[in-house]
DNA sequence: TCAGACATTGACACTAATGTGAAGGAAAGA
DNA sequence: TCTTTCCTTCACATTAGTGTCAATGTCTGA
């Protein structure tokens, strides 16, 4: 599909699928005129970064753990390098750390509003 | 304590203590001299808003949960706007799915890793 | 077939947020 | 006094994301 297509149905801009593009998170191929053509797969692979993104990875630790979210069992496990290997350890910590900061403060919210929406009035 | 001590039991730099302060995430007293006199407590909170600024959460949005976090059963419900209430609760289910997405992968890299390390000729 | 509407391209510049560096001066402490 | 710490302020770096422009490609309906 065209970078249109695909903005619509991720309800990512355009100019933002190509920003990716340039960050090199994307690699859709080429038409005879140019255009790009993204397969359908990308669709998830756009939802994907924006979540990552969204969770505050920075796009250059996207664009290093994005291959091995593809299919972990097959393709990717031979070029697995020493230096990508201690990368997504490090990389695994730090969201593990994340996840646990975001849970718990999220926990303390919930608690916050059920206190709240219990009223003020009980001890 | 002063900003030194605290930028070193925080590891943050105190010109990033400065930068806090100035974002409304941190209000220490002053002494009579003008030096920042910050109370025990800011270690953790410190700690707290590097958490949060981490997992991506903006600066405008720690700021507004900041005062949830600290004591959810007593003090501030009181002061709880119906528009604070809804924007803790956009702000959770933000974070919910941030978790969820962290997760996903996090167990996805895990997986990578599993698979490397058991070695590609298992199939 | 051709004209007009719309999509796509690359490119440059720009904003907003987070984080730092350094200058110049005042206070603290040995 | 002399060194260290702290003050304010200005400027800069980096990252994610946008605005916009002119040129070109595509599509649709007369």
């Amino acid at each position: 599909m065209r970078i249109g297509e695909l903005a619509e149905r991720t309800r990512v801009p355009t100019r933002l699928l190509r920003y990716y593009e340039e960050q090199e998170l994307l690699s859709p191929d080429r038409g005879a005129n140019g255009y790009r053509d993204y397969a359908e797969s990308l669709v998830d692979r756009v939802t994907q970064i924006r979540g990552l993104l969204d969770a505050g990875l920075p796009t250059k630790i996207i664009r290093q753990i994005l291959p091995t979210l593809d299919n972990p069992c097959t393709i990717h496990v031979t070029d697995a390098t020493p230096e990508l290997i201690a990368t997504l350890e490090h990389e695994r910590a730090r969201m593990d750390s994340r996840i646990g900061c975001l849970t718990r403060n999220r926990d303390a919210i919930s608690a916050y509003l059920d206190a709240v929406r219990r009223g003020p009035a009980t001890p």
